[in-house]
DNA sequence: GTGAAAGCGCTAACAG
DNA sequence: CTGTTAGCGCTTTCAC
């Protein structure tokens, strides 16, 4: 592997003639750059960028730290994040942590500024003070579940209203014992969603019945699908489900027409996050869709604008649009 | 940021026991050693891992390079490789190519041996020669689609077994008109897989009929349902048909449902890959089930093979297990 | 415009 | 067992 000073031997030149050149500096001698450039192509030069890095003091690399790639919202984000980052540059290191607070706190510990430069965190089992043990010299930015009692810096879309359109459209058709399938103990954003429903059915004049509301401790196709059949086994069954995810929503779907209940005439189905396969399901899925590029590039500018202004700036709260996209569940 | 000469001074010793304690070099004076975790303790040091890797020449990363996270079959994989070299300490880079040349050359050629040690490719479109452009220096095992004529190390599964497993299967149904979605001009799978079919069918007699195999350019659920609707149309239909990929089935299922055609009674369909979501699809997704954590295993192990042996070692062809899955959609 | 040389933080000979 | 030191490949003053 040819080095800078391979290439200057070769060019007749010194280390800092053949660096302005590989920098694009302007101001090279044009016969000084002529032989550079013949000496870089016969060597195949290639700059070394973890030097570079270590000289410059950057690493050129973000970490997305999320659950687990398999889960379609986190495939789909993860993806859009590669994107945004590659248009400034950025290598991106992902990480999985599973969903577990253990594994969460780790990888959060463990993100030394040597390797990267920032990271892009997508929690879900953290506790504020997990926080404590970040390196403070390492931008973070936080995507989805927001603790309000960390100062960092967040994007995501406002939960509580998104869950609230949810909900008013159920309630638009005319279905009046709308259940809610996802609230959870300690996650925000489950926190967040169940408050635009409740909201949502009290400001139509509706009671919001604790029979109707369904834990879910995960947030899979399964987890769904079992709050489903707990539902349609009720004395009164409910006419409409509210889903806090797509996943919970498409084994809904399926435990529906498992139990012969028909969506949307008997049931109707709303989800949350419009993963590509809710668009495919069967019936398609109506839900919220949260601008998912969006939430991709606010993450990495908010990363960008942390790099420069430093750690003083005050956190900043980026709220990314969503719309309701209506399928053949609600109609 | 603390580095080794600060915890030195500190502990009153020199770099190089510092270095020992932290690289758990045995023969340290006790006391010396004490005084070091005291001083590593108080300073917070974390070692500069890209400096450490600048001198030890290597990087500590894997490249993946496959075509895009939010497509099922590659969100899943990406998962279980992160998994995988987590188990032996290796940091991840994700490089999406969107399953076009230009970028998978583009990030082929890009791979210098500075960022990473290696790379785990999973091409869509590459034509052999474009691995000219690899640097030679630097391990690459290749995932799904094999070049032949290019001699790197290769895990997956074989195709043209499992497409006649998955045709067979049909065949064992009573089906006489299967047809086939997803044929490709150059993608090397899409011709194993419709080699499989093809066998399958001539070895139980059935004629090979090319209105029956439909194209697919792309691989999405939108493509599968085109074909679908297309063959439906048919003045003779198909009674069932094999997808090289499960989206494709997805699809299939959809425009089958649109066009009022029962699955499996009229038609039977079978995918290809197990993706999470063919196990809650209406109906759920008989398909090839290929064991994704054998082929995220065996890829890393090539990688440690390859860098350990170095070039000179044979290139090695790994062949993983597969299952059919069978599910609602043929039963 | 360009060269010489220092140094980013670390590891590993080599002495002792 | 531990200290000194060279050097990984690069960028960047500072002279010239």
């Amino acid at each position: 592997m040819a080095t800078l000073k391979d290439v200057a031997r070769l060019a007749g030149v010194s280390v800092k003639t053949v660096s302005n050149v590989v920098n694009g500096y302007e101001f090279v001698k044009p016969d000084n750059r002529r032989r550079v450039e013949e000496a870089l192509a016969t060597t195949g030069y290639r700059p070394n960028i973890g030097a570079r890095n270590l000289r410059r003091g950057r690493t050129g690399s973000l970490a997305l730290v999320l659950p687990e790639l398999s889960i379609p919202y986190f495939g789909e984000m993860a993806g859009l994040v590669l994107e945004a980052a590659q248009e400034h540059e950025w290598n991106v290191l992902i990480e999985q942590t599973l969903g577990t607070r253990e594994r969460e706190r780790a990888t959060l510990a463990a993100l030394g500024p040597h390797m990267i430069d920032a990271a892009i965190v997508s929690p879900e089992a953290l506790h504020s003070r997990d926080f404590d043990e970040l390196d403070p010299g390492i931008p973070v930015v936080m995507l989805g579940e927001h603790s309000v009692d960390v100062p960092i810096d967040h994007v995501g879309i406002d939960n509580v209203r998104a869950a609230r359109v949810a909900t008013q459209h159920l309630i638009d058709l005319g279905r009046r014992r709308i259940a809610a399938i996802g609230a959870h103990p300690y996650r925000g954003t489950a926190t967040q969603r169940l408050e635009g429903y409740r909201s949502a059915l009290t400001a139509a004049g509706l009671p919001v019945r604790h029979d109707l509301i369904v834990q879910a401790l995960n947030y899979h196709r399964r987890d769904g699908a079992e709050a489903m059949a707990h539902l349609l086994s009720l004395p009164e069954p409910p006419d409409a489900v509210f889903c806090f995810n797509d996943l919970l929503a498409i084994g809904a779907l399926r435990a529906a027409a498992e139990h012969g209940t028909r969506v949307p005439q008997q049931v109707a189905v709303v989800g949350f996050d419009n993963n590509e396969e809710s668009a495919y399901s069967m019936p398609s899925l109506t839900t919220i869709a949260p601008d998912k590029a969006a939430i991709a590039h606010s993450a990495v500018d908010l990363i960008r604008r942390r790099i420069k202004g430093g750690q003083e700036l005050d956190p900043e709260d980026v709220q990314t649009p969503f719309s309701l996209e209506i399928r053949e569940s609600t109609r």
